[in-house]
DNA sequence: CGCGAATCTTTACACTGTAAAGTTGAATTT
DNA sequence: AAATTCAACTTTACAGTGTAAAGATTCGCG
């Protein structure tokens, strides 16, 4: 396919996805550039020529994890009414949204991890959060409308964001578990949590 | 006071301290166990007669951050009485929370950080976390009670850690502020928030 | 073809956590 | 009181890290 071009084939690409691979299997800790660089078949400083620091390709990493995470929320919200239940379409995404975090875990932490928090500054980078903010934000502003709740919206888009992200921080933290709550499933959890929160059916 | 006592006084106590201020001004990441030796006037590898690994130091760290934070909700809760509005417990609670993470960020990013998620195997720590949730669902099931609700205090105490752990690690990170929410104050975003979770008065 | 520039390698350095062995001095035993 | 033990601390050493600097290679373009 895409092999050998200039001098030894697209390498930017290639160690993107070797990155991807060392932080899904060991996290982000175990992440060096060298044992990038080793497993590209290539020499410990040639990822230079591509990032300018360890910290452009963790933010490259993050960047598509936030892309991955707002189609995922997307995808689950579309597909909704092909599914049994009259649930919220704001509890699909929250499932969306958790099961992303417990598929990926490294990857996850790695997005709202600290390192990347000082990572603000690459504009690809905030543009995909901003990106899944916005998918939750829709999904929010909608449901309000259909039920003409006067609450402002980006409170409410904020509260629900808030409490998404940290039932999935808390579950992957293993702090809370659908057993420490009383139900069988993460999924019936997870919707309980929205009922909670007043956004579900 | 407590100088001098074995060998050059109670190095333990001294390295926990000088590592808690150098979190606090550099974060974790520019915590090395070389700068809290120097820092401390000792030779750079006598923090092993004291702690196992470097792991163990910041898990005391996070244990006394939890301990941090319990208290602080505790202190909220009970002088609420005294203040002027007529809010619910919960949510000066929430405003405690959210105060200590951005009063204390590194050490909140420590705490419910990467490292930390490896560290469940030191029993201190594990309880001062469950301590913590302890006290917000006392807060949250005090509440239902008072209400007369019938919602599970284990799902209501997990919806309410979740949006306030969310809302604190939003907050943190900046990717949600009071002027992005149209609000004056975060004390008002958490007021308004927690009235979306419907647990305000 | 030749030249410039991008890509990649080599080498080097400061810094990290930590293992291992030596040193010291206080506490305990005899 | 002297000897012994043992924890606290130092010294030395090593492998691994990110990255800067300078050299080699080969591509694309004039």
């Amino acid at each position: 396919m895409h092999k050998d071009k200039y001098h030894h084939g697209n390498l930017r690409e290639a160690l993107i996805e070797t990155a991807q691979l060392i932080v899904a299997a060991k996290g982000v800790e175990g992440l060096s550039l060298r044992k990038v660089a080793q497993q590209a078949g290539v020499s410990a400083t040639a990822l230079y020529s591509h990032f300018k620091d360890k910290r452009e390709l963790l933010a490259v990493l993050a960047t598509l994890g936030f892309e991955q995470l707002s189609a995922r929320m997307e995808a689950k919200v579309h597909n909704q009414h092909a599914r049994v239940s009259h649930e919220t379409s704001l509890v699909e995404l929250a499932r969306g949204y958790v099961e992303f975090s417990t598929e990926n875990t490294a990857l996850f932490q790695l997005m709202f991890g600290r390192e990347v928090g000082g990572l603000l500054d690459f504009p690809a980078l905030v543009e995909a959060g901003e990106k899944t903010y916005s998918v939750m934000a829709d999904c929010v502003a909608g449901q309000l409308r259909e039920r003409g709740s006067n609450t402002s919206p980006a409170i409410a888009a904020t509260a629900a964001w808030s409490m998404v992200h940290g039932l999935s921080t808390l579950i992957n933290d293993k702090r809370v578990s659908a057993s420490s709550c009383g139900v069988e499933s993460i999924e019936e959890l997870i919707q309980q949590v929205c009922q909670a929160l007043d956004f579900s059916d």
